[in-house]
DNA sequence: TGTACATCAGTGAACGCGCGTTCACTGATGTAC
DNA sequence: TGTACATCAGTGAACGCGCGTTCACTGATGTAC
């Protein structure tokens, strides 16, 4: 399991070191890694604290409750998906599709390297969600809608089409889904067993190819 | 909150009526819609047998232990998405692609009209599925399948092409993804408050066609 | 038809468990003078 | 530089809670003769 928490060089924050060193980020880590194992309904802030090492009461002073803390999980998961969206629109080169298809295949990869985080930052929110959380978000939701624009020849930050909006309603239903299926192991049957990550990458950019061409070439 | 479990007529089975009437049928029934209410997360054995009435150790009788129950859920639920599947092809007509389209909507109206359920049949199994919940699965993703065969020209049963094999991976993420998204709030931006059904009936057939279009029509 | 018995779906009390949160506390760090 | 004090991230014991499951039981239903 690899991590989306960027692990300091030094100190996050000054603050941060007082006791345990920095202890807010361990924590992080540990819920981000005991969501992947037993997922939002077997999470526990007692379990969390034992493994980072703590007394069940430490976590209550960098977030009050349980809930604060997988809020906060949530939205370093946000802008670790925002990250990866980059990162394969990078890949995708010059031009347009193919920057977008990068960054649908961004978005999966993320979803099956951090399965517990993923389910967590879609769920249904039980009580309101944070400002922060709701930036980070709408910043990786921003990132799709400017890929759409791309393709479909509007400019930067320029209201979508009615035909461009339908396009980002279909990306990200394809992406989303496509990753949901994908991590909950609906795809074994398709997939030679042990190779899913194989399998993936020969579908997805296909699947993401069609979908914009029906999309944008459409009569 | 409507059911999808058929209310019987009289009896399930000669033997369900000893003492309650038919409390198999009822502790199904309350565990969905506490399943809608609270989710997976919130589930709780103790609570379906409140709302039937009766002592915590009665469903224990029916279905073992709690995972029976989840378990016998899901699959009823997977039997009522394949009837949704295919009332939506039939209201599609004689198209074949209007066809798929309709089967579509029908896989997005029942996540949107059980959204409990539909969460616990997608979420990772933690225990190994018992062969009619397979077999209901099966059932479900079969009409699929059959509805990509017509619109790619392959006889029914006969072995899909690598580019149907792609329209299957395609328009399920696309479905499914679509419905995740929708019951999590995520349009909620896009569909003026309150009308996300409309929002949902006229972007929907509008995304499938264009995939279909881009799947089937490909250069 | 009547009677004795087996079956089994229900009860309700009890169990042990892990949970989130509280509380008074401790002791290291940072700051004011 | 030294000292007194404030701050605050941690401890660990304790709380009350709802949970799933067990157990011996009850009593209605179905069956054999």
């Amino acid at each position: 399991m690899r991590h989306f928490m960027k692990t300091p060089p030094s100190l996050a924050s000054p603050r941060a070191a007082y006791h345990h060193g920095d202890l807010r980020r361990a924590l992080l880590e540990a819920s981000a890694l005991l969501l992947a194992e037993r997922g939002v309904a077997g999470f526990s802030l007692r379990e969390v604290a034992r493994r980072a090492g703590v007394s069940p009461a430490a976590p209550a002073h960098h977030f009050g409750d349980v809930d604060g803390l997988l809020l906060a999980v949530a939205t370093e998961a946000f802008k670790a998906l925002a990250a990866s969206l980059r990162d394969g629109e990078r890949r995708g080169g010059a031009d347009a599709r193919a920057r977008l298809v990068g960054q649908g295949v961004g978005y999966v990869r993320f979803a099956m390297r951090h399965e517990g985080p993923f389910r967590l930052m879609f769920r249904k929110g039980d009580r309101p969600a944070s400002p922060e959380f709701v930036c980070a978000a709408e910043g990786a939701y921003r990132l799709l809608e400017d890929g759409v624009r791309a393709v479909f020849g509007i400019i930067p930050g320029a209201e979508l089409t009615p035909r461009a909006r339908i396009g980002v309603a279909t990306l990200w239903s394809l992406v989303h889904g496509f990753a949901d299926l994908a991590i909950s192991g609906r795809f074994s049957a398709m997939a030679e067993p042990g190779s899913l990550d194989r399998w993936v990458s020969r579908t997805l950019p296909a699947a993401l190819g069609a979908a914009i061409d029906g999309l944008v070439d459409a009569r």
